[in-house]
DNA sequence: ATAAAACACGAACGTTCGTGCTATTTAAAT
DNA sequence: ATTTAAATAGCACGAACGTTCGTGTTTTAT
């Protein structure tokens, strides 16, 4: 096989400091870029440009567009777990815990720590129709995030907060589409009032499935304007 | 005689009929592929071997590939009006018009009208992050899409089946959520019961807001797998 | 200090893309 | 049957893509 550097890459143990450091920086931007332009619209040139480095040298790191990829999922799942999953499980069990998710989120797409949008919901419609490790890994994520929000809802179902007669997973449907919905009127429609709508839309059905025992929901109106996310900040974002 | 049938026949087709039929039948192959690889993706060439003709001779055709894109965009847009649209006006005002849009919309998509799932929720996350004529093109037809459901349900209030202190805007974009995220979960995560739980859900929901004097929705179980509109029932004689 | 390993670069390759130019076929009008 | 314009094909182009390769440069280990 005359894959020389991907099967050397494959090899190394362990990645000296200077490469796992452009290494980062290549895919933090990359994540980036995809959210925007797709993840094949992410073109190697494009991205090395972007960066201040040749497209070999950069290209060497990853030894093939579709680790590019891969790698670069890999890092979008990342951040969404230190930004949503992680910090929601400080919040207790059941309605909270499950709101908790569902107002990182929204304000994780709202604050635009990405520039398109979700990146997840932009890779999903470009992959849904392809095939390959790309997409399988994407389909994984997403089966992955689906039963974070079941499993969810039904912890606030046994903490009775939802009540039990409600099916789970068409809930969590629910949710997920009407996220995706608001990461299209945004971005599509450029509907400003986006994702204060999806806020709203997610409270009022959240609460018709609430019992007389779940810890009250913040109001629909306060709750449109948010403070941002502090944490992730990408430096070379100013244009659009 | 001025204008005989016969001669405005004669100028109006003055464009030989042979350029005008290999237009359309481009155009039909065009829609088709560009739900599934989308339209980009649609290149010319593939295009062209597809239908067994030269590159350069499909292209002549269009000028550009923006302008293949437009026409396709376009051809797009009057099946969806031919199939889904314009049948759905024969239903009565209010709900069963709404649910006629929803079922025949519904169906569209489940019988794979075209194979990659609906053309314009393709499309639409496709150019949701680009400029240019194209996407300006989708934005309006979507819009275009947003106040037709917008409108059924003000006239299912009018007509008193919907509750009026309900807003339509946000049902509408509950629907139209719903429908995107139906989509998502059977282009991308392979849900065979995907299209069936987008009925249940939309039936459900309409369901809560409807009023008692509503005709009667069809029920969610059975809707799975259904002939169109036969099983609404609507009360000739109980209205008015 | 020096060899080895890791890292980055520039140039080039083979493809594929949209597109323009010119010739040839085709079918309607005379 | 001949003319004529539309319809299609053939061919070539420049740009952009992913990718490879040889080589230079930095960092680490000995």
């Amino acid at each position: 096989m005359p894959q020389t550097l991907r099967s050397r890459r494959k090899t190394v143990v362990s990645r000296r400091a200077r490469g796992l450091r452009t290494r980062t920086a290549i895919l933090r931007r990359a994540v980036d870029l995809a959210s925007a332009e797709g993840l094949e619209g992410l073109t190697v040139g494009r991205l090395a440009d972007d960066l201040g480095m040749s497209k070999s040298g950069l290209f060497a790191h990853f030894g093939s567009k579709e680790e590019l990829q891969l790698a670069t999922v890999e890092t979008a799942r990342q951040i969404f777990i230190d930004q949503i999953t992680r910090p929601a499980l400080s919040a207790p069990r059941g309605m909270p815990r499950l709101w908790s998710i569902i107002d990182r989120w929204l304000a994780y797409i709202e604050e635009g720590i990405f520039k398109g949008g979700c990146f997840f919901t932009a890779a999903s419609f470009e992959f849904d129709s392809r095939r390959g490790p790309v997409r399988d890994r994407i389909v994984a994520i997403m089966r992955e995030w689906i039963a974070v929000l079941v499993r969810a809802l039904e912890q606030a179902q046994k903490e009775g907060h939802i009540a039990t007669n409600i099916d789970a997973t068409h809930l969590a449907f629910e949710i997920q589409s009407i996220a995706i919905g608001g990461h299209w009127a945004s971005q599509l429609l450029d509907d400003p009032e986006s994702y204060s709508r999806s806020r709203a839309v997610m409270l009022d059905r959240l609460q018709s499935v609430a019992t007389s025992r779940c810890p009250s929901l913040p109001s629909a109106t306060i709750s449109a304007r948010r403070k941002p996310l502090k944490t992730f900040v990408h430096p070379a974002s100013s244009n659009r």
